[in-house]
DNA sequence: CATGAATGAGACTTCATTCAT
DNA sequence: GATGAATGAAGTCTCATTCAT
């Protein structure tokens, strides 16, 4: 049958990355299929392929469109402390946490050229926080035994997020924000005096 | 046919879960196929049929073999001290990296029934580092601003490890130990004497 | 949208034609789809649709199209022995080698009431040898044991050029002609001061 | 399911090839569906799988075969003269005309590794001929005028035979026979006494 | 007339599972 | 206990075709 009255292709593709990110989330790449997105978009499966070539390609472009803009929407935070890398990466994922979910459970679902792509554009987003504590601990600001287990242990702290929270919890975003900042100031040895200033 | 000389059945389901383990970690759950894990233990995918009624049987016994293997193995640790929970988490994670994946990332993959009763049993588990926690707290010998938040931030760092860790990195088992523990007693505030004590 | 700037209907049933004609001959009806004649034309698939109502339809059009050109050909000419009969099939068909391999290829891929429609065009055109070989042999100028055998073969002759005749060979046209109508004049057993005069 | 009471692998598979073959040559490779083959066999789709791994080798499994099974008779026979190997062919075929039929409709069917295999398998069966041919000219036996074109319109009116037999028609095998090798006879213009020995 | 969004059927193929042997 | 033949459902993807725009 021919286009359904009123619908556009710019709707459609919303549609579609809404649904798949939802059901990527939920039950993983692997176990959506294709009828699957489609049901929950009002399509059949087949017009899918009129927007993405193969599945591979929407978890692709989710990935890739949630990195971009992860990164652009640091830019515009023009933060310079770790303490506003924190807050920023929290406050950012906690209103997405679909998009931060499947950021780095479905990494293993990706083929080896997608993966390399996304896993730069990861180096990219985590080398942010990595330079600032390298940074710190040459000024002498932080206090850390081991750089690298110590940055890596951070990182994994602020994507275990994704572990655990959910939207309808009954902590505040600003609360965890709050939080996560002095947990990493601890972390890092930061000062105490630097601490209160977050 | 006969059996295959040699083999028992005990052997068998060794090598089965030995397989599925690796598959599982490997490539997730649903990307996983009976046949797969047939092809790598030399047996036909019908006979996979005569240990595990189902694909699901596989994942839970490991899923549960792994929890009530972790828990027995903190009890005769005889730890007491979050520090002490802390050590014997990394250490045992560490030789059993697969294990430690997969028990987080494929609690999705079980089914209602199946997901309750591992559910609890990490709950059962993660409860230790949360009593302790709030007796710290209690005690006055943590200082933490937000009890909920920073639990569950702990454990998120502790299952963190999952995301980076690699075997052949060049970090010691006990060099990762020596650093979290570092790092969880800052952020409960514990006192700096203690920190050394550890 | 409006008319692409240049293009007229002709033209663009031209395109279609031509395309179509050469993915049939190529890779055979069935496996040409109407977006691959699409793509090699320029429009949308969905405008073949104000040309053809079907793909079937395109099919008939070539067959028949062809099968009727080659009887006004062959009118035209004015030729009366079986000679002459076969420098025209040879001509003819050496120039249009894909119309000659689809219209004995792809009669079968014809729904039926198709088939019988063009199958008739072919005996129409297949009677024209058939008459002159009977002819030949009732007047007494052809030596032939089995003249519905013998028929049968040089038609299948003729339609075997097909099946090697490349436009680059290095053989030429005028070549081809000369040895095909000494060989049919060898299998009907004409005599050979005949042989010598075509 | 399980295995149906009383069905064997080499049954199956031989149910298989005799499905495929028929439909391959009445409707053609790419009009035939996994699914029409496995109506044929009174097995579901998927079974097919147990016994070749793709649709296209069950088309390469058949062509190899009937190449081999060709040379391998041929073999047998211990002909050595040109009307030997026509008599031959034609028997041949004409016992086996959907093999015949396929195996030079359905070339272009082919992947470009399994083309190139059956290609030179075919190459191989039709030097035979080939080199009788060129032979009988250089003994001055055979007076022709190309030998390159007439090689391969001999060959392609054997293979046309393919075009017009039918199993019912009323030409009887013998009779075929027969009439072929004497108007290749004259196609190389061989003495009338040889063809008088055929 | 042309576009392109959509359908619904059906393509090849893989899957978890079963069961006669 | 193990094999391997088979099922039936479902997987990803393509197809001819339609029709709102």
């Amino acid at each position: 049958m021919a286009r359904t009255a009123g619908s556009t292709a710019a709707e459609t593709v919303a549609r579609l990355k809404e649904a798949s990110l939802d059901l990527f989330a939920r039950e993983g790449y692997a176990a959506v299929s294709m009828r699957a997105i489609a049901a929950c978009t009002g399509v059949q499966a087949g017009a899918i392929y009129n927007y993405f070539p193969t599945k591979q390609d929407i978890l692709v472009d989710l990935l890739a469109g949630h990195m971009q803009a992860l990164e652009a929407a640091w830019q515009r935070e023009e933060g310079s402390t770790l303490a506003d890398f924190v807050r920023f990466h929290v406050r950012y994922h906690l209103t997405r946490p679909r998009e931060m979910f499947i950021s780095y459970m479905e990494l293993r679902s990706l083929e080896p050229a997608n993966f390399t792509r996304i896993r730069d554009l990861r180096r990219g987003y985590e080398a942010i926080p990595r330079q600032m504590i390298e940074d710190g601990i040459a000024d002498g600001k932080f206090d850390v035994s081991d750089p690298e287990v110590t940055t890596r242990a951070i990182i994994a702290l602020l994507n275990g997020l994704t572990t655990w929270y959910r939207e309808d919890g009954r902590l505040s975003l600003g609360e965890i924000e709050t939080v996560y900042i002095r947990l990493v100031n601890r972390m890092v040895g930061a000062r105490e005096e630097e601490e209160e200033n977050v």
